[in-house]
DNA sequence: CACTAAACGGAGACAGTCCCCGCTTATCGC
DNA sequence: GCGATAAGCGGGGACTGTCTCCGTTTAGTG
């Protein structure tokens, strides 16, 4: 059903390299570096690279997948080493510091808990639903989580959290605190 | 200090022009409005409105003043009406409303509570951080608001908060409901 | 090796930002 | 009223970025 035939080698080749160029840009210049200068510097035209990516969200998420993928995985591997609870929230931390610090992983992440969107199930969407899904029903199994609470909420409130934590400007210093206060909630300490 | 010389009549109107037209193609097109088309919509060059409004921030701010001042007296009646905890949350849900769904009021209010940000204290930012301060306080007097909360804090979570419902794409409908996990915490009801 | 379809690439149309500087006009002293 | 003058105007144009179109090149195949 997908790719009847294989690509063309230099096809190939431009994609690798466009991916690479495209990361190191991005990390460089946020996420609205130039799209022509990432085709320049991987000696492509710009003709190419729209090709292959017919949107900067499209470059993005190809950009970023390994390390969306990583988030999954890293979601199983604190499941195994901690209980429910304290997995969850390391997970979430680690999102949100991934949020901030990776540039442009911000509007990626936040397109893939966007309802409405397109083309909502995007492949990172997916991968971090799923890991997301899983650690909360593991933490509502043990009863540490509200149990009306939906993995996608979380999600979007975690984007949130990165937000709040952004404008605060402290490199993702507040992330714990931020984080610490949606799970306690504001009343008085009890 | 400010103004030796009150403006020229000619340069008051096309201010005013200005502000007015941009409100409109700020709710209209959103923040990313071109700046080039609201001077011609005014009638003036856009030598005109750079001169008046260096910045696009700046003209969003003058085009927005208005609501602000409206939030910074909100605050207050609602203190007048409701016991301090509820005056807090509604006036909360009221400030998510408006950053959602006024039109280019988020980057306004975001950069309002932005540490760091080289003109931190624009006239927006103070007042809504004054309003803020107000009902944290009497909140935190009644003993219905964490002691260790700092109102910019407060606001900061309530952008994550707006964000949050943003994704959603519920026009808002998910704003009470991120509130109240943010007030009560996401451990299970009790 | 020749053929063909896939892939390339960059020129160019378009849109936006922002500055510069010659021109216009409101204001003020007479 | 009436000039003088500086405050203010405005649009042309340089620049940057997006995205498409289509003539040219080239990998893969028999």
């Amino acid at each position: 059903m997908t790719q009847v035939r294989p690509m063309r080698a230099d096809a190939r080749r431009n994609y690798e390299r466009l991916l690479k160029v495209a990361a190191e840009a991005f990390a460089e210049h946020g996420e609205n570096a130039s799209l022509d200068d990432i085709a320049k510097r991987a000696g492509v035209g710009s003709g190419t690279l729209y090709r292959h990516f017919p949107t900067r969200q499209a470059l993005l998420e190809a950009a970023y997948v390994d390390r969306i993928e990583a988030l999954g995985s890293r979601a199983d591997e604190l499941a195994r080493e901690l209980p429910p609870g304290e997995a969850l929230m390391e997970w979430l931390n680690e999102l949100c510091v991934a949020t901030i610090q990776v540039r442009g992983m911000k509007s990626l992440l936040g397109s893939a808990v966007t309802d409405g969107s397109s083309a909502a199930l995007t492949a990172c969407g997916t991968t971090v639903k799923g890991a997301a899904s899983r650690l909360v029903e593991a933490a509502q199994a043990e009863g540490v989580l509200r149990a009306d609470l939906e993995p996608i909420e979380l999600l979007r409130l975690a984007h949130g959290v990165a937000t709040a934590s952004e404008l605060a400007n402290g490199q993702g210093r507040e992330i714990r605190r931020y984080l610490a206060l949606l799970t306690e909630g504001l009343r008085p300490a009890g």
